[in-house]
DNA sequence: TCCAATATAGAACAATCATTCTATATTGGA
DNA sequence: TCCAATATAGAATGATTGTTCTATATTGGA
């Protein structure tokens, strides 16, 4: 067979996709604009991705992988457990801020798309799920080295931060002060803490 | 003058186009759907409305105009304050996923055009700050009520609520199993009560 | 009985949509 | 030097988009 020949970066031409579907959603979205960021031609992109809704799929599996590699990056480190989950959910405060309030890609797309797309709302609650699980052993580290000094359902308390975070990703999108969305972190945090 | 004539019921058809906007959002509702669910013809609605944006917006006025009338009736009903404030969202969730899981239509549009529509980010920062507002006046009355018994900063708190809220909406656009959802919300006023 | 306003039906519009097609160039191994 | 795969350019397709237009019916007050 013939080698793999002139073939452009699958990931780095899905990393535009991506950021195109996060910035404006999938419907308000054209392939026109697609085809002219990702910087390949329409044909390429149909015989690659199929159709629209694929390439959408397929940029939110890519976003996921690597959302969820960084947490679990950041929150291997060292340090204070709550710390740093403190630390992380304010920088997707301050991430989606800066990136033009553009939010969470999977939280957009559950708000979008969710009640009439069940891969995609199963996508969700996969990425959430994962994110709390990663917090729950997080909050039962924080139990066992004393930070948090009460004993506490750290399950439920996973599930509250989660659910907080998306609503404080929900609100960098309407412009809101940053010192209110992230006085709100801290006040979640300092109730955690208890 | 002649009179007002055979004139449809605004306020019945606006509430149909609320309806669909609610569900499907602003881009992906078209405006052959609109007006066939608002039973008026395209003519009339572009005369009444002017074009799909402006109605989309009088629409989302009607919600927050009705929405708000409706919290501030329950939160003025007799009763523990924290417990109606713990009522009311329950209600708010259960709302969403009977509806079809389609979540606050507030919350739907920041999501959707939030980044890109300065006079809807606009209307979310209002109708979350009036919900603020009346979450932080009952916070005050819970206190000096004896309902909670620290001494709290009720504004933030409040602050926090109503963000926790706006993740709520987003997790009932994902099918997210309602005991979990209700869950987490039992989990941030069992801390709130502390 | 007019008139002016308000509604209707439904065609027409130009633009844009996602998608497919034709034809051609480039590439690397057999 | 072919071949088969992979890319390209760009036109074409047919459907749908938001919006406007023409023509007509209904209504209630002057």
């Amino acid at each position: 067979m013939a080698g793999p020949d002139k073939q452009f970066d699958r990931n780095a031409t899905l990393k535009k996709a991506l950021e195109v579907f996060w910035a404006k959603g999938f419907a308000a979205t054209s392939m026109q604009e697609l085809v002219s960021k990702m910087g390949i031609n329409r044909a390429s992109m149909y015989q690659t991705y199929g159709n629209k809704q694929a390439l959408y799929i397929a940029a939110i599996d890519q976003y996921i992988e690597n959302t969820l590699a960084h947490v679990r990056q950041e929150l291997d480190s060292p340090g204070l457990p709550l710390d740093k989950l403190h630390k992380l959910l304010r920088q997707f405060v301050i991430g989606s801020i800066k990136n033009n309030m553009s939010g969470c890609l999977v939280n957009n797309a559950a708000v979008e798309l969710g009640p009439y797309d069940k891969d995609i709302a199963k996508k969700a609650r996969f990425f959430w799920g994962e994110f709390e699980s990663m917090f729950n052993e997080l909050l039962k580290q924080a139990v066992e080295k004393g930070e948090i000094k009460r004993d506490i359902d750290t399950a439920k308390y996973a599930l509250l931060i989660n659910t907080t975070l998306q609503g404080l990703m929900v609100k960098t999108k309407s412009n809101t002060p940053k010192k209110e969305i992230l006085g709100s972190l801290d006040t979640l945090f300092s109730l955690v803490k208890g």
